[in-house]
RNA sequence: GCACUCAUGGUGAAAUGGAUAUCACGACGGUCUUCGGAACCGUUAUUGGGGGUUCGAAUCCCUCUGGGUGCACCA
């Protein structure tokens, strides 16, 4: 329609001597300006030495001429704008366009037959889970099923740290005091102990150089594989500390097609970055250096290689991107992380543009802000965290508490209480544009009424109960054409609904999923507000068909706009 | 010090350079209405300071102030 529109526009401009390559046509940001806007005659009447509202009242005759059976009334308003209000009949034909459609509706054509890699989450076996692993996945989650609705094949993928000096500092811990962890616990316990065993040794390691010896020296034992026991540990830790993770990826719904570790990247890494020493790195201080400020004098200079050999995660970040286009050759690849891995993450892309010129176009960073608590930065080496669990299972409690009473079975109470809290919880960083940081507060940042998650759960399901109604009463209509009698009113949920393609086309533009959560929030509230002054079911109306095939359109709308979230939608709570 | 990033009601946020800056929480006051009150309706209060570009600036440019992050062998 928007289309449609602007050729329209373009058509009466020319009739009226203006050639023009864009027109910009804008839904006002009152509803009461109509559907479309656009402020060409502003744009143009100095061009033609007229005043604006002249111009504008010669484009809306022109228009007019040929008015489409879309466009209800053009009507000027202000300085120079030309407003369009949809006809009923569109209103009406785009909720019998969501009906037929379905799980497809809202789905664009705009990575058509391209294949995206998307990373994110990135947490490391033997450290913590903690919040910010959980805003990535949130973020990176939701991108991947944007990415998904705009046609393209998506691909998720995982990086892990299961080696470095992280590593050692639990395995020593674990070492001097075998009993510390109670192995027979599950992966979720055993993996939150190995995080505290991490911390430990952090603290260690920091004040005591003996230790920090010893610990260097399992380093060097993990990886040469050189020492039974701690290879035994190791490789417990790691297998138990993912099984952790699966389960967390479970509940948030994700499900990744590669997991990639540091420990097979290193060697990838190591060889291309010595490859290319005198070409794209140099020697300095008997370290392997990549001086990307001769490039670009806003970049700087990182070591890649260390003095005694070992592989950085600069290093490692090149075997990670080479390996994922050796792979997939994915058209994009969208890697998500926190803000502080920015600066770093260009001098790689440079370095990796130099040895792979045709990649640096396909790659894509995308930095969020930083999960953090209200005394400060979190970090794992302190043991100030707050992990994914127990945030999770806050958040879950809360509506255990609030169905307990309801007449449901322990089973479906459980799965409510899942479903809601992850999207309390998701939702809560979805919300806002994707910079910016999170200052993590349960009782205030994690909200489950008014701008939130379960209350466009509730919404939808309370339009499930309504079409369950309708259906009992038969005044549920299959075959779509046969909606024909439509009430004259155009509700604000009608003239939002149609915009839901656009909403997700932009979401994607800008790679910001909480232009989705806005619009949903709005679309919910309109849903209410329908919802409190229609009496929808009426055996007696004869527009109480269409009335229901609005709502099945809205609870669909709804439904798919969630789960581009990664929030699922349930039947009952 | 340099670079990146951010600054919007009391609080948390939104706004492809467009109209009277939009939501939510909070506070206060209503709705007890059918189909789910985790709801609806109303009142309240906002663009850090100063310049500039533009018909038009929260948005772009400059500058100041104030957060956050990063700058050689952590990841």
């Amino acid at each position: 329609m928007k289309e449609k529109l602007e050729e329209q526009i373009k058509i009466a401009l020319q009739n009226l001597g203006i050639e023009t390559e864009s027109i910009v046509l804008e839904h006002p940001a009152d509803i009461s300006n109509g559907d479309y806007s656009t402020n060409v005659a502003l744009v143009y009447a100095k061009q033609l030495s007229t005043s604006p509202r002249d111009l504008a009242e010669k484009i809306k005759e022109e228009i007019e001429k040929d008015l489409p059976k879309e466009i209800e009334k053009i009507e000027i308003a202000g300085a120079g704008f030309i407003n369009f209000y949809l006809s009923r009949e569109f209103f009406a034909d785009s909720v019998k366009d969501i009906l037929n459609q379905k799980d497809n509706w809202g789905k664009n054509k705009l990575l058509a037959g391209k294949k995206v890699m998307v990373e994110y989450t990135q947490p490391n076996p033997f450290k913590p889970f903690h919040i910010g692993h959980l805003m990535s996945n949130a973020i990176g989650e939701s991108i991947s099923r944007v990415v998904e609705f705009s046609g393209a094949k998506t691909i998720r993928a995982n990086y892990q740290g299961d080696v470095g000096p992280h590593v050692a500092k639990a395995i020593y811990i674990i070492l001097k005091d075998k009993d510390m962890i109670d192995r027979s616990q599950s992966a979720s316990v055993v993996a939150y102990w190995i995080g505290k065993a991490y911390s430990l040794g952090s603290d260690a390691y920091d004040n005591d150089p003996e230790v920090k010896k010893e610990i260097d020296t399992i380093n060097q034992n993990i990886y040469s594989r050189s020492d039974e026991e701690v290879n035994k540990i190791y490789d417990w830790g790691k297998k138990v500390t993912l099984e952790a993770f699966e389960e967390i990826y479970e509940l948030l719904g994700t499900k990744f097609d590669y997991y990639f570790f540091e420990s097979a990247m290193a060697p990838i890494g190591q060889k291309i970055v010595r490859e290319n020493v005198g070409k794209v790195f140099s020697e300095s201080d008997g370290a392997i250096v990549f001086h990307a400020e001769e490039y670009d004098p806003k970049l700087h200079t990182r070591v890649f290689i260390t003095s005694q050999g070992v592989p950085l995660y600069e290093t490692k970040e090149i075997g990670l991107t080479v390996a994922k286009f050796e792979k997939e050759n994915p058209d994009i690849s969208i890697v998500t992380t926190a803000i502080e891995q920015g600066e770093y993450m260009k001098v790689v892309a440079k370095a990796i543009s130099l040895i792979h010129p045709n990649y640096e176009s396909r790659m894509k960073h995308v930095t969020h802000g930083m999960m953090r608590l209200s005394s400060g930065k979190m970090s794992s080496r302190k043991g100030n965290v707050v992990t994914g669990e127990s945030l999770l299972q806050d958040s879950t409690d809360v509506i255990r508490e609030k169905v307990a009473e309801r007449d449901l079975s322990v089973e479906e109470k459980e799965e409510i209480a899942k479903i809601v809290g992850v999207s309390a919880l998701k939702y809560s960083i979805l919300r806002s544009s994707i910079g910016s940081n999170i200052i993590y507060d349960f009782d205030k940042s994690i909200s489950f009424d008014g701008d939130s998650g379960p209350y466009l759960q509730y919404t939808a399901v309370r339009a499930n109960s309504v079409i369950k109604k309708a259906e009992s009463l038969q005044l549920l209509i299959t075959d779509y054409q046969l909606l024909n009698q439509i009430p004259e009113e155009i509700t604000v949920l009608e003239k939002l609904l149609y915009r839901f393609p656009e909403v997700v086309a932009h979401a994607y533009k800008e790679l910001e999923p909480h232009h989705i959560a806005t619009f949903l929030t709005e679309l919910a509230s309109a849903f209410n507000a329908f919802y409190a002054n229609t009496i929808i079911i009426d055996k007696d109306s004869v527009y109480s068909p269409y009335r229901v095939a609005l709502v099945e359109a809205f609870h669909q709308t709804m439904k798919n706009g969630l789960w581009l979230l990664g929030i699922k939608t349930p039947e009952k709570m």
